[in-house]
DNA sequence: TGGATGTGCAACCGTAGGATTGCACATCGG
DNA sequence: CCGATGTGCAATCCTACGGTTGCACATCCA
């Protein structure tokens, strides 16, 4: 009874990886307000350079949590909910999960009490 | 409407940065089958040192993912849910604002539409 | 056509973090 | 009491990663 989900391990470890840097979730929020934005427009509002944004996007990419695509000379970022969720999905799993087995090991601990007093 | 959820920025922060890394997470999940673990027992099962072991139990006890207490010589770590499902609830909120966020994107595209065809 | 403007690629740098080793200190059990 | 077992602390090593700089290439527009 240990593991219904095994939706894709690896895109909830990357997923987790793009999420840890503040960084990347700054231009997350960006991008969720704005709906599409370039690699250049968002480095206007970060504190640094456009290149690093650019290396972020890529990590973000790859979590499958923004996509691009190319408009003329330039590229316009969006959020991908989907993996957001997916991963969000898996943490709460694994917090029931958690729960079930403490509550398992109280009810032992009580019972094993319960016949040595 | 943006910011109902403002449960401490930094235990979310600290909690992703935790489960980013891979032997956390293993270690978590050890942690979860047996209930509770010494450092040494656990560094057993996995493929690094005891002092490994330690430092990630170190982070993992500072994102409140679990804590250790001290019986006798040794200290017995167990996990904990709490900080977990705050992260869970976080995610999952998050990922609900990008969807109504895509959603009104797409409603006034289509409405720009039907006024210039 | 030519100068803006925007991307892409590559080299480079500094530091944080994952891991190891070695040893000192506490605690248990015979 | 003494050896065995378990923790704690500190120094060290190495790589990955966030960040920068510099330049070449593509695209727009006047």
């Amino acid at each position: 009874m240990t593991d219904e989900r095994r939706g894709d391990v690896a895109s909830v470890d990357s997923v987790l990886v793009a999420l840890a840097d503040p960084t990347r979730r700054q231009l997350l929020d960006l991008l969720a307000a704005q709906g599409e934005a370039t690699a250049t427009t968002l480095a206007e509002r970060l504190p640094v350079t456009r290149q690093a944004v650019v290396k972020h996007l890529a990590v973000l990419d790859a979590a499958g949590l923004v996509s691009g695509s190319r408009v003329g000379r330039e590229v316009r970022y969006a959020v991908r909910p989907a993996a957001l969720d997916t991963t969000a999905r898996w943490m709460a799993a694994l917090a029931d999960d958690w729960d079930r087995r403490l509550a398992n090991i109280k009810r032992i601990a009580e019972a094993a009490e319960r016949d040595s007093p």
